[in-house]
DNA sequence: TAATAAATAATATCTGATACTTAATTATAT
DNA sequence: ATATAATTAAGTATCAGATATTATTTATTA
């Protein structure tokens, strides 16, 4: 169980994110906060200092902790992230994760191909031959696993620590915002099956790009792959958008 | 001037940052501390919020506060950044930065070109113009500022909060590690002259590109820029590294 | 009227006490 | 002897009351 001023953190962070607690607005001083939580000021300032270190909030004496500006948030922290992931159907949102996608995953792949060990290429051929089972095995669990797995070993062998840390953040608050946009529609398991086939070329030239060490050829293909995933992933989007709209 | 408790987050967070205090040491307990920084339990408990908030340390009863693995590290958040910027001139974290600037910019560029409304354009535009006149000035101080306007101003037009917010961490540690790297080591006012058209030519293509809203052609314009860039700035690397040889 | 001083309202800090958590150790029972 | 239960110890977590600091607003004075 999450301490107190975290759990506390978890609940404001929450709303301000999510436009519950808009930008500008001035919280309550720490005494009312401290009664109206039943908790001790030390743990509403802790609180505090859990917002502001993610600059969501701002305090300043006499005046109080104010909301910032959307702009200020610390976006690419995990729990602003996941915050935002929880929102509501929000296919802006996981637009805007997408979109990061096609920034991040080409280079990676570029970088892989330029600085991978003997043990990065073994541990990107051990993904690949997963995900080659689990396209078999038509499995959609499975495949997700499998692919996560890919990326995240393709991304390790870039030897970028920054690139590493962007890349688990982005994949985590994608698997997130899926699985809570999804859920309740469709059990997707094997629907979209029919692509798999291709998808596993798509990957397998991504793969062998790597292996060759031709990096241009390494980003190519995998901006080539990503995009036919988000291409999808539209697809599903505008399912799921008429079938909501089929409820009213 | 900061508060009490983020002059000790800046000064542990640095310590950790720059490896003077290793992954897994047990810190002192909260009352040691306390009493070390002639500061209140209360200062070293916020402190340590902050720290634990970015990850650089876990607070666990019984057993105390321990450092984090580099690989737990918030990497992205400003302060952390910026700590890494400050480290003695570390080519490698340099040199993750451009990386990391090959795969944000050219999808911001191509994002750019996708979305920019009209008043997009318009700032667009007065950033390559003051660029122009930057480069016909000679002035290496007026140039780095316009060249990071007309970056922003791109990333702008992608209406992409994630990127725009990565962006501008990621422009202001490039900003700051260029600095300390390069500080002290040769006032380069005009000294790379000589490829300033070149560089406004690349820069161009991008803008224009931009205004024709052929994102392919944006993604792979600004490709070409930013690897130049690097290409430039390795030529400067390699000729400091020679100057700290000579020394020794 | 303008400059200065006092009052005010919030956060920031200090302190001592208590609760909680967990690992280790010791005691007990089988 | 071994497994289980109770005890203890060492730290963080939480509480609450008092004081300091700071920036605004209000009152006072030249």
């Amino acid at each position: 169980m999450l301490n107190l001023n975290e759990q506390l953190v978890h609940l404001l962070g929450r709303q301000i994110i999510q436009g519950k607690i808009l930008p500008g607005t001035l919280l309550p001083k720490v005494e009312v906060m401290s009664e109206q939580y039943a908790v001790s000021r030390t743990v509403v300032r802790e609180a505090l200092k859990g917002l502001s270190s993610r600059k969501l909030v701002v305090s300043i004496p006499k005046k109080g902790t104010v909301v910032c500006a959307r702009n200020e948030w610390q976006w690419w922290d995990p729990e602003v992230l996941s915050w935002a992931c929880e929102d509501t159907p929000d296919y802006n949102f996981l637009q805007q994760l997408t979109e990061m996608r096609l920034a991040i995953e080409p280079t990676s792949s570029e970088l892989a191909a330029k600085n991978a060990t003997q043990e990065d290429i073994k541990n990107i051929t051990d993904s690949f031959q997963k995900l080659e089972s689990s396209a078999v095995n038509r499995s959609e669990s499975e495949w997700a696993i499998a692919d996560y797995n890919f990326h995240q070993s393709i991304m390790a062998a870039s030897h970028n620590e920054l690139l590493i840390n962007l890349g688990n953040l982005l994949r985590n608050a994608l698997l997130q915002s899926r699985q809570e946009t999804i859920k309740g529609y469709s059990n997707d398991e094997k629907d979209s099956s029919i692509s798999k086939e291709q998808a596993l070329i798509l990957h397998k030239n991504v793969y062998l790009a790597i292996c060759k060490r031709n990096s241009i050829e390494a980003r190519q293909t995998m901006y080539d792959l990503i995009l036919n995933v988000n291409k999808i992933l539209e697809k599903g989007k505008e399912k799921i958008k008429n079938e909501i709209k089929m409820n009213f």
